[in-house]
DNA sequence: CAAGAATGCGAGCGACCACTCGCGTTTGTC
DNA sequence: GACAAACGCGAGTGGTCGCTCGCATTCTTG
């Protein structure tokens, strides 16, 4: 296992310390980050993290493997980076889109609105699906995707739990387990298909959510509308 | 090569002088042959198609790498044929499990009966969704899958076409598509479940499926007495 | 401009893996 | 029992891949 030394840790950061920065990079060095990143997203999109070779990253970045070395320690921490800078964007979005909204709201809209934007991140960078949905993922990155559906999850039951107030905390988690498997489903077709069929696709997933969970609001509002219930 | 019965479409002369010679074999290397596939699916199962290893799979099996190469040309050979093996096992059920019904039979029976064969094929071998599923499966896999996958959509499809006579095709192509994602959602979470909470997953699988289908029966038919239960 | 740091290169190293080969052992057949 | 074929072994081979190293080039800074 190659096993790199890290540099003498801790110089001095009186200051804000955003992140360990022992190195001081120029902005030809940040260019190159990001085009490397770029890279490795066309290549782990195609051929999928495992497979993927960090010379064929190089190769698509147009640059020789030592370069791709000179900023990344190694080929996980390419696609930490990766995960990281996306989770970032994503954290600004999803904050709205799972922000706990008053039961008055009607549950298609709610859903709706969740679903849009979480489409349209997913569509806008493939990416994501590939690192956070393969099942060949560095053990580092496991984790990143275990916090990400934890707190998914954390939002779907609040969200759900807006709706249902009075529900088994049981009952709710696996519901909430359920959502987020059916909207994976769905992206996963949307992301198979593209201009009127993708959209096609988006309605029907949202039409999936929405029926699923209609009867467990309606039956836990006391709806009168609450034909079957399985005990 | 394990011995069966290919079909002719290698017109060879009277003389198969290559090509397919099935080798003869001794009880002891079918019990070998058995041996290896039953190690092959473990380390499969655990560590993914790809990441497996020969050595793995010969050692799991408790012989030597040589022994393995003297039944399987090849890893991908190991895969096929326990795809092959499982596949045929699986055709006996779902012939079943998907006949078309007659649309007098409820939704709930038709979709239930369905999926509670599948979950329990797939409970009981685990592999198969590990081989069916893997982004990381060689390109003659692909093949199987996809064979599998189109018979599966036709097979729903039909059962559709029994409750919605009159669909527009496109639409019931789309329907069948997301009825087996939403089926190979919640075949996820009820393999991450055991015991009681896995049959709760299997009751909400079910529960998505009805409650996506239900309107569109509903409303496909015309019939303004469609039967919604049969509690 | 000079010095040093950051950047860039690509041949090559070590590790791992799918797969082979030569040879010894067991089994079926006469 | 004798012969051949099937079985079994495990060190070895070629190839790929992650990653390194020495050295050349470009930038920054005083």
């Amino acid at each position: 296992m190659p096993e790199k030394s890290e540099t003498p840790e801790t110089p001095e950061t009186s200051e804000t310390s955003e992140k360990e920065q022992p190195r001081r990079r120029q902005a030809r060095g940040e260019r190159r980050i990001a085009q490397l990143l770029e890279a490795a997203a066309a290549v782990f999109t195609t051929t999928g993290y495992t497979a993927a070779s960090t010379n064929a990253i190089a190769r698509e970045a147009g640059v020789s493997p030592g370069t791709l070395y000179q900023f990344f320690p190694n080929k996980e921490a390419i696609a930490i980076e990766l995960a990281d800078r996306l989770m970032h964007e994503l954290r600004e979005m999803y904050g709205e889109a799972l922000a706990p909204v008053d039961p008055t709201t009607p549950l298609e809209e709610a859903v709706g609105a969740a679903v849009d934007r979480f489409i349209a991140f997913n569509c806008e960078h493939p990416v994501f699906f590939t690192l956070m949905h393969g099942p060949d993922v560095p053990g580092r990155m496991a984790e990143e995707h275990d916090a990400l559906h934890a707190t998914l999850l954390s939002r779907i039951e609040g969200l759900l739990s807006s709706f249902l107030p009075a529900a088994d905390p049981t009952d709710l988690a696996r519901t909430a387990h359920m959502c987020l498997g059916l909207y994976k489903a769905g992206l996963e077709l949307v992301l198979a298909h593209e201009g009127a069929e993708r959209d096609a696709y988006v309605q029907e997933l949202k039409n999936a959510l929405i029926r699923y969970l209609d009867p467990l609001v309606g039956e836990g509002l006391g709806h009168p509308d609450a034909p079957r219930t399985t005990a």
